[in-house]
DNA sequence: CACAGTATGTAGTAAATTTACATAAATTCC
DNA sequence: GGAATTTATGTAAATTTACTACATACTGTG
């Protein structure tokens, strides 16, 4: 609707066509958009150098009800303009910039990961999931703690769920798979060769394999359904990484998936899981 | 101090602390946010049930100058593409709905939380683990997954780390802990009787022992030192956590920290490690 | 130069916001 | 448990702000 890309670049392409006192407000605001959202309709026809009616005159031109409205759109276009930017964490950093930094770098992945999520990607994996007789959830190194992780929540949907950090006992339990049986890889490259391998000997088998990786990897190209997550990762940075946050909520996302389709008779069976935590 | 990110995550926290009618006011804005950006102060007045300067005091409180400034605020926190305040997922969410509030709530726990960081703790709890001679992640459930991440990461960092999920192992090693052990206790509530029992074990010895847990928790009194996470979960939902990855993202804050305290020198021995992994 | 059309400003009006004050509710202290 | 004090909330008036109608000035054209 009003999603206009940004009003400040829509004021200056139409600079030219505006007659003059319309260009001085335009100038005005351009010269300090922030400073303007904050005046009042007086004080800017002031700094413009012109009447107030012409100020509200401009603010209707640019489609706005008033000014009122006119600011608000203003202010909406000036805080979407600022996205959020990677920030690496230097040397000569210290604890009261470091931890904001990382914590920006954390929402921003979420952030950007948010804006094009694989919807019918997550929405064929939750059918696979709810169908599925048993989940097997594998992954190496920092993915391993991501599949312990989806095992406790997958846990409380009563499907069986196993995970093993173990390549021996993931390759054993892909050999030995059949119908129902559903194998959940997780790798941020899904180029991790004994990962891959324990993916190609699962395949050959009866089983669904599902992954959460990377597009176009050997991992994906073993899948039956791939959700694909793409994170830039600073990989030449020794920092932490952000993909496992992206990873971590997805797999939120399907287990939420999972729940919804089975429908509202299944919530008493998560009470009594609770209450057993207690 | 127009800085502030997020207004409605702020609205939210301090819901509990406002008196009846600035609480009306909150719950409207918190009910239909971009309404009340585009209202007069006399119709959210209305919608709220309390008198227009009710709604004024509301926003004076919370850092504006006046209605008007408010609802700038107000639209530049909406304009960054965040419903920053939880949503929880209805039966009647379909794909397209639930996982985007999902990663909203995941975004806004991970905001909130950079909002009061324990810088102090976190600084506290990065000399001691520069320090240590030998760390232990410990934590159950889904907070042995967050162990298990933390451990992968800190293992890079060429400190003898180490994780084990069962209770039993914990107790053990605790119970053999010396001068230069530091364990490093992983709770959301801080009140999971067998952990507790470890720390109190750990606690008898030389031992240092660290947690990330909730502030005043059984837990947190057993500690050396506490970051405390205050993530407001929904525990009444069956919906998955979002402390966990507040807690992940500050164990990332941990070991860029601890990286940070070695300087410069130390990289090329994480680039070792790198190649390692190829 | 007169005329039409447009642009801009003035002044008044309506609306919205804020302030000052009064009353009601809650809390505290005997 | 009730009076006193503080705190919360609403009423009404004052002030600021935005809008409308109209008047005047400007621009270009025959």
């Amino acid at each position: 609707m009003t999603s206009e890309p940004n009003l400040l670049a829509v004021i200056q392409r139409q600079l030219s066509d505006l007659n003059k006192s319309e260009a001085k407000v335009a100038k005005a605001i351009l010269n300090g958009p922030e400073e303007a959202t904050r005046s009042s309709i007086a004080s800017l026809a002031a700094t413009a150098g012109v009447s107030e009616p012409s100020v509200n005159r401009f603010c209707k031109r640019f489609g706005a009800t008033g000014f009122p409205d006119f600011k608000l759109q203003l202010a909406t276009s000036l805080a979407s303009g600022v996205r959020y930017v990677s920030r690496s964490v230097e040397f000569s950093d210290d604890i009261n910039t470091f931890p904001t930094k990382l914590f920006d770098n954390a929402i921003n992945a979420l952030m950007t990961a948010k804006e094009d999520l694989p919807l019918k990607a997550i929405a064929r994996a939750v059918d696979q999931i709810t169908q599925a007789r048993r989940v097997y959830f594998f992954g190496l190194g920092t993915s391993a703690a991501v599949a312990r992780d989806a095992e406790h929540k997958f846990f409380r949907f009563n499907v069986p769920v196993f995970t093993h950090e173990d390549p021996l006992m993931q390759r054993m339990l892909a050999a030995s798979a059949g119908v129902g049986d559903l194998f959940f890889f997780i790798s941020h490259t899904g180029r991790t060769k004994v990962l891959v391998e324990a993916a190609e000997i699962a395949r050959q088998t009866e089983a669904t394999i599902v992954s959460l990786t990377a597009e176009g990897s050997p991992l994906a190209d073993q899948s039956h359904c791939c959700i694909n997550v793409k994170v830039e990762e600073d990989t030449e940075q020794y920092l932490p990484m952000t993909s496992r946050l992206v990873q971590l909520v997805i797999l939120d996302v399907l287990a939420a998936g999972v729940t919804l389709r089975r429908g509202e008779g299944f919530t008493p069976h998560l009470a009594r899981i609770k209450d057993s935590l207690k």
